[in-house]
DNA sequence: CTTGGGACCTGTGAGC
DNA sequence: TGCTCACAGGTCCCAA
């Protein structure tokens, strides 16, 4: 589910409700996610106070006076919400606290809570020295953040040339670039004019720079529109994202591109297992 | 080394 | 209504 925007969305959420709190309980309501949690987790949460939340390609990063940052992966369905203390109050009265699929509740100094809630557990938690975070198992072979100043093009060039696999399972490569995922790669192909059945090391060297611009105005666009809100995805505070309705073509199988002069029709194939949604038409 | 496919899970919607 | 099947925003792991 979540892409970058997403957890982005997530991210800025967060931020105001627990920087600078306190976590003065954590219930933790099964042992595992994807992975065990780490050892003694709640002891190691209990008593902290967050003092950053930051975000690594698709990971959230609670940096704690621990000395210790919790690192969040959503996986493909997980939320964080957050509840405010009399919202909390309200739950209790009518015995819904722990919802079906609330793996991990926060509860914050001031009584608000922060539910990691994920139907299919794909998601994952983990501690690590706050210092050594980036060397993370997880984190140490992702590829530059696609908003950042180490994604340029000429890093683009260098990383697509000469590559044999097509530009739409190169993007999802997180040591390429990290953060990008199904939709926002069919997006920001269909952007920049470009086929997601094309080789990556087969793109001139202009196109590549109008890939770098549509990637990065995808990811803006998006953000500003709070994510994207398929089946459960919502912001921290649940309100909807809605840059869904700004879709071009992921999802559109069938309907008419959305170039001006453009008169084809929004295909959908399957690539390395994933669906691939573009115009055969004006992506070349 | 690269690449593709299966695996991990639950939920939902379409079609019968 | 109820069953079955395909598919869903990710990514690790392994075989080729």
């Amino acid at each position: 589910m979540p892409e970058l925007p997403e957890v982005e969305t997530v991210r800025r959420g967060l931020e105001p409700v627990m920087v600078g709190r306190r976590i003065e309980a954590a219930s933790i309501n099964r042992p595992d996610l994807r992975w065990p949690f780490p050892d003694n987790m709640r002891e190691r949460l209990v008593g902290t106070r967050t003092r950053r939340l930051a975000r690594r390609s698709k990971y959230l990063l609670v940096d704690l006076d621990s000395g210790e940052t919790l690192i969040v992966h959503l996986g493909m369905s997980g939320r964080l919400l957050i509840r405010a203390r009399d919202e909390v109050a309200k739950f209790h009265n009518a015995q819904t606290l722990a919802a079906k699929h609330d793996h991990v509740v926060l509860t914050l100094e001031d009584g608000a809570t922060v539910t990691f809630n994920d139907p299919r557990r794909f998601g994952a938690m983990d501690l690590a020295p706050t210092a050594a975070v980036e060397d993370h198992h997880l984190l140490a072979r992702l590829g530059p953040e696609p908003l950042g100043n180490a994604f340029h093009a000429d890093y683009l060039k260098g990383v697509l040339n000469g590559k044999k696999t097509p530009i739409k399972s190169a993007l999802l490569d997180q040591r390429l670039v990290a953060g990008l995922g199904n939709i926002y790669v069919c997006e920001a192909l269909w952007r920049s004019g470009i086929s997601p059945l094309r080789l990556a090391g087969r793109i001139g060297g202009e196109r590549i720079g109008a890939l770098l611009r549509s990637i990065r105005e995808t990811l803006d666009d998006a953000i500003a529109a709070g994510g994207s809100s398929l089946r459960d995805y919502r912001q921290a505070d649940g309100e909807l994202g809605y840059f869904q309705h700004s879709f071009r073509v992921y999802d559109r199988e069938g309907d008419p591109c959305c170039r001006a002069e453009c008169d084809g029709v929004i295909r959908r194939v399957v690539q390395s297992g994933r669906s691939t949604f573009y115009c055969p038409r004006c992506q070349r």
